[in-house]
DNA sequence: GCTTCCATGTAATAGGTTACATGATTTG
DNA sequence: CAAATCATGTAACCTATTACATGGAAGC
């Protein structure tokens, strides 16, 4: 999905700024499944008023550039609901971190406990951030989306709190005590 | 991280063709959490052979272009085990099939479903593929990432299963049997 | 006084995907 | 007999990010 048609699907919801669409990206309830800056917003909301998917009027302001505000049109609405036809893309999931775990051999282990320390950190926020959406007013569709960013995120917590250990202990594979083939290594 | 950088990597486990890079991207164990195409690898690699971090040794073959195998530098080792004193870009999730659960009430209840029935087949697939790997001789820090896969996969699966009626159930908001406020919709 | 919020926009750049070209051999 | 596997590479294209430009007001 490219970000034309996510920022149509935003102004289903009702009106809005191109400034409005960014922070509902960041702050809405797909805050973790989604992202666009603001250099694909703005070039997006052009397109779509050119092709009459949307209609902008501007708002006057004092100091500031006039404000636009977007409206999605009929034929705009329409073309939205074609799109949700189509088969989503699949989901993607990136990880840097989880690529660099396979080389844990090749960073000291303190390196990779600060990583995984990290990691465990950026999810609790994630986490948290979406325990304080789910207290607001949500709709059930974004509840469902919500709660799933919730739960995979403290699953992952859980695994990476109770797994770490396969790539923490890699420099001790033998029990330090009686471990019975430490003979070999001495 | 670049697709570069991510070649690299893969050469600190031995010697491999452009050929075999794409299939360790797309069977190994971050097989869910990386990728790159033909049209990014290989230019990946000459920039690497340029760059004095890969050598290349062309074996000359029957019908097909010669095999050139890469080995990996002492200088790209080192340039390797920098990167991996850097900061991890943060994991991204990005699922278009969520965005769209946003807009359930656009959509027939039939479509709903079918599209959470295709996100479950889908990610039971990618669990049993990654079943299947965690069978084969697998060192720490690959188990460590199969079995990242496997659990918020795993994770996914159920939560799509036991909360899909948050999305399923809009246009029967109240229960269909002794609904007390269903005097005002009908 | 500094940072963040508001508000839009452009241009350079980077990065990657897709499609194409080539072609034998193996598998179904 | 068709499709997938092996094997590399290029070029056109697309899309988005980053950085920049502008600047007042409000909060810390």
């Amino acid at each position: 999905m490219d970000v034309r048609t996510a920022c149509l699907g935003l102004l289903t919801f009702g009106e809005a700024t191109g400034y409005e669409i960014k922070k509902a990206f960041e702050d809405g309830a797909f805050r973790s499944f989604i992202d666009a800056s603001f250099g694909s917003i703005y070039p997006a909301l052009n397109k779509l008023t050119e092709d009459g998917h949307v209609t902008c009027k501007a708002m006057v302001q004092d100091g500031r550039p006039d404000k636009k505000i977007y409206s999605i049109t009929d034929a705009g609405k329409s073309f939205f609901k074609d799109a949700l036809q189509e088969t989503p893309q699949e989901d993607k999931f990136r990880s840097e971190f989880l690529f660099w775990m396979t080389f844990s051999d090749l960073m000291s282990a303190s390196r990779v406990s600060g990583l995984i320390d990290n990691q465990i950190a950026q999810y609790q926020t994630k986490v948290e951030e979406l325990r304080q959406l789910s207290k607001t007013g949500l709709q059930d569709g974004e509840k469902f989306v919500v709660g799933f960013g919730e739960t995979i995120f403290t699953a992952t917590i859980e695994y990476l709190k109770t797994h770490r250990h396969l790539v923490e202990d890699q420099f001790t594979t033998e029990h330090p005590l009686h471990g019975g083939a430490m003979a070999a290594a001495e």
